[in-house]
DNA sequence: TATCGAACGAACAGGTCTGTTTGACAAAAC
DNA sequence: GTTTTGTCAAACAGACCTGTTCGTTCGATA
C-alpha cells in the first residue's frame, strides 16, 4: 500500500545518510531527521523501531552505495590486469575524498561514536567484509603464498588514506596509497626477481 | 592553594580519558565525569569552562602521552639507524593496540563526534603534528628526493593500522603496517645495501 | 586566631533526547 | 462502498543534558 512506491523510507535515509555524516549520529536527533524528512515521527518509528536500527540501516546502504560504486570501476576494467583493478579501488576513493564535505569513513565515525551497540556494530562488520573479498577475488589468479597479508596491509593502506584525508583535511592521501598500494603488489607479484617472499633487506 | 597539589584537575582529566575514549564523548554525561572523579560539579566547571573544555584537555593530554611515549622508544634506539627507530614507532604502536580496552585512534574518533568545533578540532590538529614531524626529523639524514610524500606515507600506514585494528578488532595490523613501512623505507632508500649505524649524528 | 581560597553538595533552569499515543485523513484494495 | 493501510500532526512522558547558583565546609596561611 504505498503512496508513492518506498519514498518515505528511502526519504528518511537519505536525510539520515546526510546529517550524520555531514554533523555526527549522537549529534543529530531524530525530531531533525523527521523534519528535513518531511515525514512524521510515528510515521518514523513505523519503519525503524529505534533510531539505533535506523543508524545501521543508514550505514548498511551507504556501504551498499559504495560497494557498487567500487564494483562499477572494478568491472569496467575487467581486461585490465588484477593489479590495475585493485589500484583502480583507489582512484574511486581518490574521488570520494575530493567530494565536498569528505568527512572521514562512516563506519569508522560510527564505530566511535556507538561502541557497545550491537546493530551498529553489525552494520560496521557488514562494511568490514567487501573490500577484502572484492581484493581476495581479484588477486586469485596471482596466487602468491601470503596473499592473506598482501590483502590486509592494502585495506590497512586504504583505511589510512581515508583516516589521513579526514584528520589533516588533506586531498591527496589517495594518491599516495595508491603508489604505496603500487608497491606492495609489485614487490608481492610474481615477478622477474622470483624471490617474493618477505621482503629482506639482505637482498 | 592546592590541598594535594593539582589532585582535582588530573583526576578530572584521568576520569574523562577512561571514560570518553572507551565509550564515546557524546555518550559520557558531565554528570558521570565527576561522579566517577569524586568532584563537585561546581568544581569542575572552575577548572574547565565548558564541557568541549575537558574534551579538548583529554585530547592534549593524550597526545602528550602518547608522544611522549613514542619519543621514549625513539630516543632508546638512538644509535640504531634511521630506518630502525621509524619503524620502532610501529612497535609502539602495535603495543598500544594490544591494550585491553583499545578503541582506536582518539583523535580519530573525537573528530568523528566533534566536526565544528574549534577547540576540539585544534586539539586534534594539535596531536597531528607530532608524528611527522618526528619521521621528518629522523628522515632528516636520508635526504630523499621525496621525502615528504615517504612521510605521509608512512603517516598513513600508522593511520592505517590503527583504524584496521579497532574496526576488525585485530591485533595483527601494526605488525603488517610496519612491514609495510619497511618496504617504503626501502625503496626509496638511497643505497639499499648500506649498513651504516651512526649516519644520524644529529647530536 | 582570623581570613581566605578551594572544593563540596544539592538544587535548579532550560533544553533536548528518544519513544509513545491519539485521532484524523486519504488512497488503495477488496 | 467498506475495509485496510500508510501517513500526518501534535501533544506527551520521562529521562538526560549542560551549565549556574549558593550556602557550607575545611585546611592553609598570615
Amino acid at each position: 500500500m504505498e503512496r508513492k512506491p518506498g519514498t518515505v523510507r528511502e526519504r528518511l535515509l537519505e536525510t539520515a545518510d546526510r546529517l550524520f555524516y555531514a554533523t555526527g549520529i549522537h549529534a543529530v536527533g531524530i525530531d531533525r531527521v523527521i523534519a528535513e524528512s518531511g515525514v512524521a515521527k510515528s510515521t518514523m518509528y513505523v519503519h525503524f523501531r529505534t533510531k539505533e536500527d535506523l543508524v545501521a540501516a543508514y550505514l548498511r546502504r551507504r556501504s551498499d552505495i559504495m560497494r557498487a560504486r567500487v564494483t562499477r570501476e572494478v568491472e569496467a576494467r575487467a581486461e585490465e590486469p588484477a593489479e590495475e583493478r585493485i589500484l583502480s579501488v583507489f582512484d574511486v576513493l581518490h574521488e570520494v575524498i575530493s567530494e565536498p564535505g569528505f568527512r572521514g569513513c562512516a563506519f569508522a565515525n560510527a564505530a566511535a561514536e556507538y561502541p557497545h551497540h550491537a546493530d551498529v556494530q553489525e552494520a560496521i562488520a557488514y562494511d568490514r567484509t567487501w573490500l577484502p573479498a572484492l581484493f581476495s577475488r581479484l588477486l586469485g589468479p596471482l596466487r602468491s603464498d601470503n596473499d592473506d597479508e598482501l590483502m590486509a596491509a592494502l585495506v590497512q593502506v586504504y583505511d589510512g588514506a581515508n583516516a589521513a584525508a579526514h584528520l589533516d583535511d588533506s586531498k591527496k592521501s589517495a594518491r599516495i596509497a595508491r603508489k604505496t598500494a603500487e608497491l606492495l603488489l609489485a614487490t608481492r607479484k610474481p615477478a622477474p626477481n622470483s624471490n617474493r617472499t618477505a621482503a629482506n633487506a639482505g637482498d
